[in-house]
DNA sequence: ACTATGAACATTGTTAACAAAGTTTGTAAT
DNA sequence: ATTACAAACTTTGTTAACAATGTTCATAGT
């Protein structure tokens, strides 16, 4: 069975990447509750497994764990959704500009490739696709920092991004235009770290003005069906 | 109303607040090991409330969480401490930039008062206060940009920089030498953005420059097997 | 009908016993 | 004396039962 040296430990890490995974795609939405029975059944293990995991997730401020009535998918406040962008406008720009001077012809390769995917889920109006490929996108562009560190931060953001774009919306049609993306890539390429450090402030910032913080939405989902494939 | 339940959610921060003071003393060296048992007794709670406590100590990289072997204070790797101060260095600076714009006249005070307090820690060499203070002092500076975010993110780094100061040691006497500390308050006073920002860029720099990554110090693990053949 | 009350139910939180792995200690053989 | 091995001990990891809290639902009274 499971009992290999494959330790707890990985698979608790990746019973976490699920739900990582489930948050960025927008198939946990806000507010939904996260049950330990329904948890231990989806992943097949034990109560104390999936409170360790729930309480990492609330470590990170993707799950609120309110005493004696469970865990629900964190719902930013228009106050820390605010705090997330304008930290992802701190880090990110001077992110893009050290992979500008980082950056390899095969990561070139990678994000081109990527870039491809998300024109077609743009082009496909498949939503929670482009907007699940354009957080891959800004983790691969932290990647390059080879900075484990900021790495860690930054898909921490982009997770919490996600969140709150699933609280709040967004006024346009798209989330993160690729073809913002593409002049980013032309930048890298070039190794034009301040053409590449500006593009990702105003991308930053636009994606920022796309988002209403005035009003919330929130929505519940069936926990079952969201692990099924799992 | 359950005074209880807030209490002990409130007791479990507390906990992690006490071993990260004492990371940030250095008066828990790299290499510790935290026994459950031990951690009980020093705080008189529970096991399951220790186990949590280091689960998310370990989440913040800490303490490694070694499987049946138990939880030791962390001992980041050369690599690590890099990635750390680079961190540092990307995220600071902007903040600093941040802060003389936020700064109030009471924030300034309170960063006056904080400097005599680091002044006084050098001049008697407490070498520990000093650091701690320093730590501090960077935190506080943090918390002008009202960035919950980012404030966690510099904390957590702080908190890692004393351990790799445990780790690594000082090529020089000073760690954050107080008077570049002045300099930066004189900006923020003067709302001199670029230049507290410059400064912050440079005193980090210091830092950085004073830590010796290239080998460690002996950690209590090592000085048992250098009194083995004793 | 609607609200209020309380009992039955379900879920979370805690404790304690148990299992498993690691560590130390003592003994015997070379 | 040193090494190898094994038994006793200690520490960590897991499980399951229990306690406490929250939720739902049925009933009764206005």
């Amino acid at each position: 069975m499971t009992v290999s040296l494959k330790s707890e430990k990985a698979e608790e890490e990746a019973i976490v990447e699920k739900i990582y995974a489930a948050l960025i795609n927008q198939r946990l939405a806000p507010g939904t509750k996260l049950s330990e029975a329904l948890l231990c059944e989806a992943f097949g293990v034990g109560r104390m497994r999936v409170r360790r995991v729930l309480l990492l997730l609330a470590n990170r401020e993707l799950v609120d764990l309110q005493p004696n009535k469970g865990a629900f998918v964190a719902r930013p406040t228009p106050k820390q959704a605010q705090e997330v962008f304008e930290a992802r406008l701190l880090i990110e720009p001077s992110l893009a500009r050290i992979a500008a001077s980082n950056v390899k012809a095969k990561d070139l390769k990678v994000l081109e490739k990527h870039l491809i995917k998300e024109s077609a889920a743009h082009a496909t109006g498949d939503r929670h696709e482009a907007i699940r490929l354009s957080g891959e996108f800004h983790g691969y562009l932290a990647e390059l920092s080879n900075n484990a560190v900021l790495v860690r931060v930054v898909k921490d953001l982009i997770t919490r991004s996600s969140l709150i774009i699933g609280m709040f919306g967004e006024k346009g049609l798209i989330n993160c235009r690729d073809d913002e993306h593409a002049g980013i890539i032309q930048a890298l390429r070039a190794g034009d770290s301040p053409r590449a450090e500006s593009l990702m402030r105003h991308h930053i910032n636009h994606l920022r003005n796309n988002i209403d913080f005035g009003r919330s939405r929130a929505t519940s989902e069936d926990l079952i069906s969201v692990f099924k494939g799992d």
